[in-house]
DNA sequence: TTCGAAATCTAACGAACGTTCGACCGACTC
DNA sequence: GAGTCGGTCGAACGTTCGTTAGATTTCGAA
């Protein structure tokens, strides 16, 4: 039994539209990838784009909600944000195929699916949000010295959402300790930790 | 007489593929873009991906140039990686449509043109290099209290190279507000310029 | 005014694309 | 043993793709 075939074709297609894009990438080539003739892939799914859409919305709201859980216990924000962050960077190494479509075949969506298209922005736009509020309420009580929350915020995204551009494990040691030194430059720099 | 067709070509297809993607584009919709019929772009280019070469190519080796003609005149490191951050991001905004280019369609040239593709990490790697040296002999001059060079570099490329996918000129202000911001926060937080 | 090259055109090629359709096959129920 | 149904198949559809060939136009130089 192990896993059904629909989640083989979601993976599999994930792995090629990450590595080739979602035009370069054919419905005969994913169905290759799993065992299968091309019209088969369509008793899953109704369309090529809907497959795409079944990828990048559940990867993203898989991403958030695990992200968003469990953020309550540590009482001060430092610790808060460090984990929120250190979480990210591993997250997004062990699922890089999914959140990597999620990130480069939004426009796709736009054009072909726009309630897919807004419905990922909001995702995205919730967690953006989330460390936004963390950081600037982190600096009203003391924790920070930062100045400006709202470009801090979209920074530190675009730093830690890079990092699967130039990582690879054997060359650059275990993905916890990049984690480790980019949450530090974060949090301890970036915001300004207050000794 | 203007600007020569080729160029003209050029810059549709940069803006083409820069918004939709490489293979979502075909030659006739970058000749509708310019006034003419699929077939005439033949003249200019032997194939679709020898045009994608000349945007990504062309465009980044005139991105590194300018770069790193004039990086000598200041005599102290934190001067020198404030400008050439500043004038980073003012560039990589001026020039957006091509960068994208040169950015996301990297696979794509290294599939079907292997050479063209190593000469863009070259020039990527010369670039990162500079930066990288630039902050580690700072820090050997205790200009700065950076802990880790190698990451931090990349951790900054990943910052800047991202302010596109967010940055809205009407909604956001100047482009050069947003270079003071980032380079302050390179310079003086994640360098640690020491006062 | 004539000539030749540069630039653009029309038309078509074979291949690949996303998708549809109807048949088939195996496993299950009655 | 007959019937049902999810899953897969082979084959084809219309379209678009990148590219080519050859005719035609444009236009400055001789």
């Amino acid at each position: 039994m192990s896993i059904s075939r629909r989640e083989e074709v979601l993976h599999a297609a994930a792995e090629l539209f990450a590595e080739q894009g979602f035009h370069a990438v054919g419905m005969r080539a994913i169905a290759d990838a799993v065992g299968v003739r091309g019209s088969s892939l369509y008793h899953y799914f109704p369309s090529k784009v809907d497959l795409l859409h079944a990828i990048a919305v559940d990867s993203t709201r898989a991403f958030i909600e695990s992200q968003l859980e469990d953020l309550n216990p540590s009482p001060d924000y430092a610790s808060r944000v460090r984990k929120m962050m250190f979480d990210h960077v591993v997250y997004f190494h062990e699922h890089r195929m999914e959140e990597a479509v999620g990130l480069r075949e939004l426009q796709e969506l736009r054009k072909h699916k726009p309630e897919a298209y807004t419905e990922l922005q909001t995702l995205r736009r919730t967690y953006q949000n989330e460390l936004e509020r963390l950081i600037t309420e982190g600096r009203d009580k003391g924790e920070f010295s930062c100045e400006d929350p709202h470009i801090t915020t979209l920074a530190i995204l675009g730093m830690v959402n890079t990092i699967n551009d130039w990582y690879r494990p054997h060359r650059d040691g275990p993905i916890e300790d990049i984690a480790d030194i980019y949450s530090s430059l974060i949090v301890e720099r970036m915001l300004g930790k207050t000794a």
